[in-house]
DNA sequence: TACCTTTACTAACGCTGTTAGGAAAAAATA
DNA sequence: TATTTTTTCCTAACAGCGTTAGTAAAGGTA
């Protein structure tokens, strides 16, 4: 007799429409308004109900996140393997990762932990344009020297700045482990540079 | 008779006292914790005076939010200063970006939108490392093929990830305007491009 | 039918941001 | 100085949050 069966079916009936109710919430409003209660509410159970499925609210983040980053190793993958030069490969890839990002900003957000109170501003702090009016002339002054004068200096700034934050963002968001024998801060300020010497070379062309 | 010089002196002084607070908190315990009523408890005033002085909890990160901007655009400004070459200022400047998300934690988090909810993870998904994977296979690959057999993967792969990284979480918490004429698709995957092929002349020698 | 296990509920605890309304203190006026 | 007005500040509440203890009902077993 299936009953043990029929149980785990519709135990995993349940858990799937915690995660797909969670999911509709999540694309209507962002994350931040995502409830357990609301979840309760919508697939029309009570709240403790949800906790017999998922320890805590973390745990079906968590479920989220993996989804995500599995979803985004298939995407580079894919795009890959179209190629066969690893140069275009590269290249490939770097656009794959954009449009997965853009085309599913929601996991790519709870992935690595965007989206904060105060996340509308950005545009809308003055001492932002000021402190990349600091890289801004840098760059300008660079492109002057070099012989590549047609280099749009936004570009490059953008380029530049992305770098950084990224290499920032990603080792705060997690320690890295110590790397060829070097510390993390050594690992990191060796890549800072590296950037930097080819960031240069571009623009001296 | 200076009894408004007075009173206003008062009313900054309760200001004061409540960003001090605030920040105190955010240093011990980080941003999540965060709340009105521990606020009011350690400047000795009850929560609605809290609301006298800034209209709601956001009011008081957008304060940080400036201070953390102004702050870093100083930091830049002093780095460079310090040379008088535009190509070393530029490393410079790389350098000082970093050392002020590492020494700044809580401002840096705080302007970038970082520290959602399941911001331990990054080093406990092993869909990341099967992500990391492509690339890593990719960049190998290059390697094999180039002229710079010594490079380090894991520093590039780093430096990769973080440039497209970077890029994208930039514009996931701002619109970018329009430069160039260009959407802010097009300029973005322009970045893209050209910083794949810099980073490509760099693996080639 | 009597028992036991599973399932799902209500109700609570201690938090959160925010605000309405009233008491007390200070200042201004008479 | 006494009275009135204004400012200051607090208590208490609303509505929401994650989480859990305890209980009633339903399902399966003997």
């Amino acid at each position: 007799m299936g009953i043990v069966e029929r149980k785990e079916r519709q135990r995993k009936e349940v858990r799937d429409s915690i995660l797909h109710a969670a999911w509709q919430i999540v694309h209507d409003d962002g994350w931040q308004t995502l409830s357990i209660r609301k979840i309760a509410d919508a697939i029309e159970y009570s709240v403790p109900v949800v906790y017999d499925h998922f320890e805590n609210k973390e745990a079906i983040l968590s479920e989220f996140n993996r989804q995500g980053f599995k979803l985004l190793g298939d995407r580079l993958k894919e795009a890959k393997d179209k190629h066969p030069k690893a140069a275009i490969q590269l290249e490939a890839i770097a656009i794959a990762y954009w449009d997965f990002a853009f085309g599913n900003k929601e996991y790519y957000q709870l992935m690595y932990g965007l989206g904060m109170p105060t996340c509308e501003s950005l545009n809308s702090v003055p001492e932002l344009s000021a402190f990349i009016g600091v890289i801004y002339s840098t760059i300008e002054e660079l492109i002057k020297e070099g012989n590549n004068k047609t280099a749009e200096p936004w570009l490059k700034v953008h380029s530049f700045w992305s770098m950084i934050h990224g290499l920032v963002s990603i080792n705060l968001l997690s320690t890295q482990p110590a790397h060829l024998g070097l510390t993390p801060d050594e690992f990191n300020k060796t890549i800072l540079k590296d950037f930097t010497k080819g960031f240069l070379k571009g623009l001296a062309e």
